[in-house]
DNA sequence: CCGGTCCATACGCTCAGAGATATCACATCC
DNA sequence: GGATGTGATATCTCTGAGCGTATGGACCGG
């Protein structure tokens, strides 16, 4: 890539003129005299070094080296205004690319509603999405590898975090348990029973907060098998082989032999988050805020 | 197509900085302070509209618009680089296209050579060649169809012509013929004989320096056969409908029970002319000549 | 707290380029 | 032969892009 020689507005003289083939006609479209557009042609044809354009008594015609830089200088042109109104849409966020993680308990619940929404805001944004748990995704949003995040329970000093959605929690527990004949479930109930739930790596807030509130129920939950994806979680469950606690949104998940059940103390709550970073002048990813808190 | 908005120089500067992600370097490889660089990209990001680059702490960084714009950028300098070279390649013959015609009678004398020799001295040019008798080639290069026409015996005020080659003629008749038993033949032999011939329209002059010699030879050919190609006289010939006349290089079309013999008067030739148009500049045509007349 | 780095801003200068007007040279066509 | 049309040339004006120097402000590291 060489600095350039020559200069658009020549260019663009030079193609009106090749298609006018007149020099006055060619003149004003381009708004100015004739002479002027003789200098222009002269300039160009001195720093391409021949002539482009044959004057004789027939009129004006391209000549050889004229018509070989003449598709060049068309697609140029196009592919400067076309690059232009791209970069635009891009730089008022109506297109591009957004890379968006989120935790697998959402891909069921929230995330295909956000993503019509936001495809009916913003049709020429791409959306990509990546099922990641909530520490790669904060990971992957400080290496800018993602944009905007969709996390439980995170906490991060040097990302930006808005609140999404407020779920209750829900039981998991096999259908047949004797505890699935009571419509909610008080959290001590489940002391004792074997528990089964993702690794804490993969999610500590939330995981913590399900230790935790089982602690504050009186007991230390039992846990007997780890799964990182809910729906594996939900299948152990069905088999019998112990209870969970979850966000409410993976009811959704419909296993046979699994039943869900409210957990009594309603106020015990996971928070949904979007993430991004605080320094990210990507409009796209502000738009992607709006389009996920209408109200804010 | 529309007037471009930006200019060249801006572009080449984005291009530069977006490698090099720093404003000092970049100023640098351009070869200018770095505050003129600074107002170069800020005139670019006022015309796009948005911020191209990010500055932070964390240094400069391209924005989505940025990242958007730049391939476009890049393509359009190479775009613009290589279309000039190949511009200016065109337009001191080094490339391009050359339309040449070509009388049948020459396909397989001198063209092969001429095309060898051509492809040599200037390999980017890329030959068109087409089989057409001389009338059709003098309209085709009037209509601009045609960049050179390999001609025999022509004439015309508006074309240019110089003289390729100068052949004697020879006598095409059939083996058995009892005039075929003459090492050269006199061509008042040929008085009485049945001729074929090409028709006139397809090449006046060479068919009417056919009939003048016979006729100064003291007889008029009656032709009881016309073909328009070379290849058919002489397979006419061959199946002993008659007798011809025609330029030596004929004489390479080889054919069962046809025979060639030199014409007496020696000093009988026929003239091949390369011809072209005297107001084209295409440098191709010229090159062409220099290639058909190394001479002059 | 101080020096260093890095980019933005302010200001002044220069000059190439783009423009207009007027005129010329050279065709063609009644 | 004069009218017309077309492009080239000459001359002048002027804008603004582009540059440099000097300086300011933010940030970082010691």
């Amino acid at each position: 890539m060489d600095r350039p020689e020559l200069s658009l507005p020549q260019l663009y003289a030079f193609a009106v003129l090749a298609e006018e083939l007149h020099f006055g006609r060619a003149a004003a479209r381009l708004g100015i005299a004739q002479p002027p557009l003789s200098q222009q042609i002269r300039r160009l044809e001195t720093t391409v070094g021949y002539p482009l354009f044959a004057r004789g008594a027939a009129g004006v015609a391209l000549t050889a080296a004229g018509a070989e830089l003449l598709p060049v200088a068309r697609r140029v042109l196009a592919d400067l205004s076309d690059g232009l109104a791209a970069a635009r849409a891009v730089g008022d966020g109506r297109a591009g690319r957004l890379r968006i993680g989120f935790a697998a308990s959402l891909a069921a619940t929230i995330l295909p509603d956000l993503l019509r929404r936001h495809r009916e805001r913003r049709p020429g944004v791409r959306l990509e999405i990546r099922e990641m748990t909530t520490v790669p995704q904060l990971a992957a949003l400080r290496a800018g590898e993602l944009d905007v995040g969709l996390v439980r329970e995170a906490e991060a000093a040097d990302l930006a975090f808005a609140t999404v959605a407020v779920e209750p929690f829900v039981v998991v527990l096999p259908a047949g348990h004797p505890l699935a004949a009571h419509r909610r479930l008080r959290l001590d109930l489940l002391a004792g029973e074997p528990f089964i739930l993702f690794p804490r790596d993969a999610g500590p807030g939330l995981h913590d907060q399900i230790i935790g509130a089982c602690a504050a129920a009186g007991f230390a939950p039992g846990i007997i098998q780890y799964a990182t994806e809910w729906q594996t979680v939900c299948a152990l469950v069905g088999a019998g082989l112990g209870v969970s606690i979850a966000p409410a949104g993976i009811g959704r998940i419909r296993l046979p032999g699994v039943a869900y059940r409210p957990v009594e103390p309603g106020d015990l709550r996971t928070r949904v988050a979007v993430a991004w970073r605080p320094d990210d002048s990507n409009p796209l990813v502000s738009e992607f805020r709006r389009t996920v808190l209408p109200a804010g």
